[in-house]
DNA sequence: GGAAAATACGAATAGTTCGTCGCATTTCCT
DNA sequence: AGGAAATGCGACGAACTATTCGTATTTTCC
């Protein structure tokens, strides 16, 4: 497995109006070309052409196309990593409740725009190897180990750690492969109820055993 | 999104003892490929020289650089199909136990060969929307669907397929984010361990709300 | 106004890859 | 043996694509 590690920081900051305005008719293209056509079409000609911008603009910016893509990603994890946070980490409602929640707003916000989520997830080879990629990944592992801290103080570190991260890759399936085919929203919903049901299944009993 | 829909079933069926061996060198060299090289760089080229082939006889017997992959897909899961079922039909095992057992085995199948299991996922867009795959996923959810009948039998209809969607897409889960960074054996039992508590705490509490 | 910096352009380059086709070789079968 | 069928070959054509570079245009700011 040889490692291309391409480079995906940004080339260059765009300092003047029109510049950051370029940038971003380019992000907004990149959405559009990667619903209409399929990762396997992304191509930075496209991109170019639907964002009405010439290809050599568009490298002033962005060092090549995983940067692109990765740009997308990221961003799309930055927002979910918010969502996540935004109702783990609020104390006033029981931590169970907080959970169930949560599934909801993931699952369903990962049914909206599936079509690119879907699209991305093919090109993510492109950019997966880069050393950004890693960063982004850690900063919602820290979200879940907080909450089981808080759930299930007295378990031990190692049974605490793995628990943590058997929630976390539980509700990345509902990215890869529940959303992959579309669904009416009442299957989404029932979907997400039983996927809450289960995690607090297990947790419930963790708990009480842990406090035992 | 355009449906390029790659014609992926055989062009010719291997007639001569020489035919039939060049087939399986084929499928031989694409493993190798896919494990050496990755997804991006898997070639028709690359495979028949690996193979010790020509390109023109290998287009002989594959239509096109899909079907190698489909190929190659579809064995794997005609196995893990074979391996499941074999687990989950044993009805001398109490039907828990099952699939308890049933998850270790899925778990350390799917982490072995990480390496191509994980290529050939990133080259499913390019055999994905073909008819033949989508046959070999319900044999899958048919002996899941199978399971849930025998353990949940008063549930209503709708609840219980829902259960085993659920079960089923939990468990791919595995294949596409546990198995992707490399983990020792020590983690893969314990995941598999937690993985099947979560999945027999949610039916265990179905199956006692199921017959009260 | 005007020099310098920033930005925009897009034709051209240098590859890579898929799949075909005409022809050579081997096997089958009578 | 010898014709027919099956198989094997690999150079080649026809796309595509990522990225660069020399040049043209616009903005900034003195």
């Amino acid at each position: 497995m040889p490692r291309p590690t391409t480079r995906v920081s940004s080339r260059k900051q765009p300092r003047q109006a029109r510049s950051t305005e370029l940038v971003s008719a380019v992000l907004d293209a990149a959405v559009q070309v990667l619903a209409a056509e399929g990762a396997a079409r992304f191509t930075t000609a496209r991109v170019a052409e639907r964002a009405g911008v010439s290809v050599g603009s568009l490298y002033q910016y962005f060092p090549n196309k995983a940067s692109i893509l990765f740009r997308l990603q990221s961003d799309e994890w930055r927002r979910t990593t918010d969502l996540l946070r935004g109702i783990l980490e609020d104390r006033r409602v029981p931590p169970l409740d907080r959970l169930r929640t949560l599934v909801h707003a993931f699952v369903r916000s990962e049914c909206e725009e599936a079509q690119i989520r879907g699209a991305l997830n093919d090109a993510a080879p492109l950019y997966r190897d880069a050393p950004e990629a890693i960063e982004v990944h850690a900063a919602s592992a820290d979200i879940f180990r907080a909450f089981t801290r808080e759930v299930l103080p007295d378990l031990a570190d190692e049974a605490r750690s793995r628990t943590s991260d058997l929630v976390k890759t539980t509700l990345s399936e509902v990215g890869g492969s529940f959303s992959s085919v579309s669904r009416t929203p009442a299957e989404i919903e029932s979907y997400a109820a039983a996927l809450a049901d289960m995690l607090c299944a297990y947790l419930e009993r963790l708990m009480t055993r842990d406090r035992r």
